[in-house]
DNA sequence: ATTATTTTGTGATATGCATCACATTGTATA
DNA sequence: TATACAATGTGATGCATATCACAAAATAAT
């Protein structure tokens, strides 16, 4: 399936810097794709030679590791994935899954390497993007590490909330294990401590729906422990 | 103190792609350091519009966490330092510091994105670079967080020996302390776990000299327990 | 050299949380 | 609608490791 480029409304602030031509050649050069929740964007082990615009939807990306998967971090539209692998060793060093319903388009890494050349802004707003990945992935490295597991789920409930659903009341898109699996901690934990936080009327859990009913006590928590 | 840049002998593989030019103005247009062990590079807090090029020497980059400093990672020369923060808030987000005597030069961020505009090699290799280093930061996440704290210490001492020196014998560039801040330790189990690693036979320590005399059990320690 | 300060070694104790073991509920499948 | 399977709730137990509390070296400062 090929769409125009030019009028897809769901572009990152990298693409909105880039020329007609450029986009043109995206248009002639994606495969788009509509895929269902829990199915893989990216699987790692696998070769590519793709990247992947996460046009709508919410993706985990997740690694495995020596004993168990971990869940590296949460990625909402519109956003590139892939380029890790893409430009390093071809051979993907993590999965990408789909959490949700998530429209998806395979770009060519040479068209995309060909784009990053003729675009300057286009390139500046991606290293914008790298160095931001770079300093939440040493945050994260420094609280994850240091917090209890309390403030870590207060953490992770606090980033849905903020950064990806923009309200303090949605509907969890991971199981208890693949939260666990986020914050590092086992499932049972996940569970004593959601129903800790009910409990204390900081959150209202029904089923995989949450409600922030208390966000400053949420934040103190994430704060001490 | 400036000098030339062209003939500078502690390129990185992106510097090496540079036009003569570019060499030229970055000559023109950087300030040469020379530092003693534990001396600041960056510092988290602070303000800042430079691009420190680490020409030789080993540094620690540390960010405050929620109760301690946590070591992020080591970096040796030649790197470039300070691009997430420079590219992102202007505000470190992090600090960094040398552990061992080394030369930087500080290069104002704007030639610097000039630089990045005007050779599309070099933009690449630094890329390439924030990909290595995004995966790097997976995979950490990944192992810091289910190994236990025998296999994070192998983990770090191969990384020393594999890595930041390339031999098997080395002085640790850090305190018991630090080395804890980077394996996510006490300062006391580093303690006890070199002290185990060494009546094991695995290791040689004095001081803060370290020989690794049986590399394989300090894999397979580094893969198990 | 002598004192002060930082770094390291090592035991005893406390604790946060994983793990195990089920019961229970929810959800897909026949 | 019944049945299988996955996801969740919850107690009891064990363990890895942080923390505390010193002693002993090693380094730095005077």
């Amino acid at each position: 399936m090929q769409t125009d480029c030019r009028n897809c409304p769901f572009k990152t602030k990298a693409t909105a810097m880039l020329s007609e031509c450029s986009l043109d050649q995206l248009s002639s050069n994606h495969l788009e794709l509509k895929l269902k929740k829990g199915d893989s964007i990216i699987k790692q082990g696998t070769y590519s030679t793709n990247v992947v615009f996460l046009r709508t939807g919410l993706a985990k990306i997740h690694i495995a590791g020596p004993y168990t998967e971990q869940i590296v971090k949460m990625v909402n539209a519109p956003s590139y994935l892939g380029l890790p692998t893409t430009f390093g060793s071809k051979i993907n060093q993590y999965s990408v899954t789909a959490v949700s319903d998530a429209e998806v388009c395979f770009i060519d890494l040479e068209v995309f390497q060909n784009i990053l050349d003729e675009n300057k802004e286009f390139t500046r707003e991606i290293i914008q993007e790298f160095c931001k990945n770079e300093l939440e992935s040493f945050h994260r490295c420094a609280n994850r590490t240091q917090k209890l597991i309390r403030g870590n789920m207060a953490d992770a409930l606090l980033d849905f909330a903020d950064k990806i659903f923009k309200s303090d009341t949605f509907t969890l898109p991971l199981s208890q294990t693949e939260f666990a699996n986020l914050v590092d901690t086992s499932r049972e934990s996940v569970s004593r401590v959601l129903g800790e936080f009910d409990k204390d009327g900081i959150i209202k859990v029904t089923g995989k729906q949450i409600d922030i009913l208390n966000k400053k006590s949420l934040i103190l928590v994430s704060q001490n422990g």
